[in-house]
DNA sequence: GTAAGTTACGAGCGACGTAAAAATG
DNA sequence: CATTTTTACGTCGCTCGTAACTTAC
């Protein structure tokens, strides 16, 4: 049998046109480029070449074979790429979430149990997230609300409040409790627009224009230098502190007091065994 | 790259369960194989075993490798198939022939002509020989009548004429000439069914019961023992002489008086140039 | 104890590079 | 004379087999 090496060096000597070129290019020498075809040949029982002492040129044979070698070393090429993503896959927990605070300390939680496994976090609507659950894109999915299903199993993770952010000179920063409407039609900041967050603002507070800031730092000098108002959480502010020179005031309406709640397939509740098990501590 | 000589070695971890029998089976050593597949497995950078010191086991990846692998190395076989089957094509001239008589001598003359070539002869009905000159299946066909065609180059090449052959006890062996008529009805001697002969008598001589003999030896044999009549012409006995104790007698009627002619494709008549200028001597 | 797999070690075959020869433009 | 291919020859490396070790049934 033939090898996919000497497939490759018969591409090699169709691409470059001779066999000196070719060897070359494949840093070999001319000699065991040139014993490597004629054992391909010798291989194959066909003649591959015409030759004429100085001149070497593929014949028809040549040709057909150049054809079906790049069709071999093509799949065989797309074997080690599928071997190595489905390989990969096994390897890998998919987490999916509807915001960026679950995403902030599941994964740790995730790479903390299971060292060996790459983990992979995305934040999408909840729409995709769904699907995405039931196509087996996501192992398992946060969402700021439970369903009940007999597909899935939801099991309860954290609560998020939200907070305005003002500064002092605010005319609103004396008040104890506020809502979306207090501020609808300012001009806001927003540290990003993943998630569903977003579409909570757009509905609630229709009239205000946000400035979407992506990069995090950058997001943190603009609330520490501009009068402009924003939104925290109990979550950020355990994650980072208390904003300097900034009064929060908890929002009351129902949309800003969400609970996460993970959902995954009963079939992926042995592989989640252990993350599940933390929770309850 | 992996190489197909691994995967071959992985079919057979997979076809015979252990390293050990499938080591056996491949006349290799035990270490040599399992080095081997250790080498595979680090070319694809994946696992493909689960190992437990004593014991190897196919996991996902492997069982997945193992599909792949299959799949591949059809493909490969299919390759070198495909390419000398394509080799062997453009070393043989194929020829179709409708009666024994031309073959005898034509694929001869190829042989001489092209001594690298591989001639492949073959009698069929006229049918199957247009069709199979159409299809290409024939480089150049022999057929009892002229055709007229754009297609085909149509050129004269010998005749035949048939006798029938009688044993002087025979009450029609004084005549000078017969028709086919005159002995229909008798039980007579036929070599062979094949080619176009049979069709003409079947359909000139209806009532007559033929022996037919496929082995030659046994042929001759019969007619010089046997006092049946059966044929012969100037082709059979220009090659074989005239038999012994017997009375050949013309065949005047049209059917038995044929010329060959050789067909074949424009395309092909380069190919065929020496023989067609042999004809011509 | 038998049967399995991995690892160490030495040997042989095969593939490599250098170099020479032959041929072409 | 430069370029190309093939062949001869000596060397190196890879893969092989033997053998020792380990583990499981």
């Amino acid at each position: 049998m033939f090898e996919l090496n000497q497939l490759e060096q018969l591409l090699y000597v169709h691409k470059y046109g001779t066999i000196s070129k070719a060897a070359e290019e494949l840093h070999l020498s001319q000699s065991a480029l040139s014993r490597s075809i004629q054992k391909l040949e010798s291989d194959l029982q066909v003649s591959l070449f015409s030759r004429q002492k100085n001149k070497m040129e593929l014949n028809k044979n040549g040709k057909l074979a150049v054809d079906l070698a790049a069709k071999l070393l093509d799949q065989a090429h797309s074997m080690t790429a599928q071997l190595r993503s489905f390989d990969r896959s096994q390897r890998t927990i998919s987490l999916g979430f509807c915001a960026p605070a679950p995403l902030w300390t599941i994964p740790a939680i995730f790479s903390d149990i299971y060292p060996e496994m790459t983990i992979s976090s995305e934040i999408k609507n909840t729409d995709t997230l769904l699907q995405g659950l039931g196509e087996e894109l996501f192992h398992m999915i946060v969402l700021p609300c439970k369903i009940e299903s007999d597909e899935f199993i939801c099991t309860k993770y954290v609560e998020e409040h939200l907070y305005f952010s003002l500064p002092p000179a605010h005319p609103l920063s004396s008040r104890k409790t506020l809502h979306f409407r207090d501020l609808n039609g300012e001009t806001m900041l927003l540290r990003s627009k993943l998630g569903f967050w977003h579409d909570i603002h757009e509905t609630t507070m229709p009239d205000t224009h946000f400035l979407i800031q992506e990069e995090s730092f950058a997001f943190d000098e603009l609330v520490k230098l501009s009068a402009l108002p924003s939104f925290t959480s109990n979550l950020v502010m355990q994650r980072e502190g208390i904003p300097p020179n900034r009064i929060t005031i908890p929002i009351m309406d129902k949309e800003a007091n969400v609970t996460y709640y993970c959902l995954y397939k009963t079939k992926n509740e042995k592989m989640l065994k252990g993350f599940l098990q933390r929770l309850k501590m």
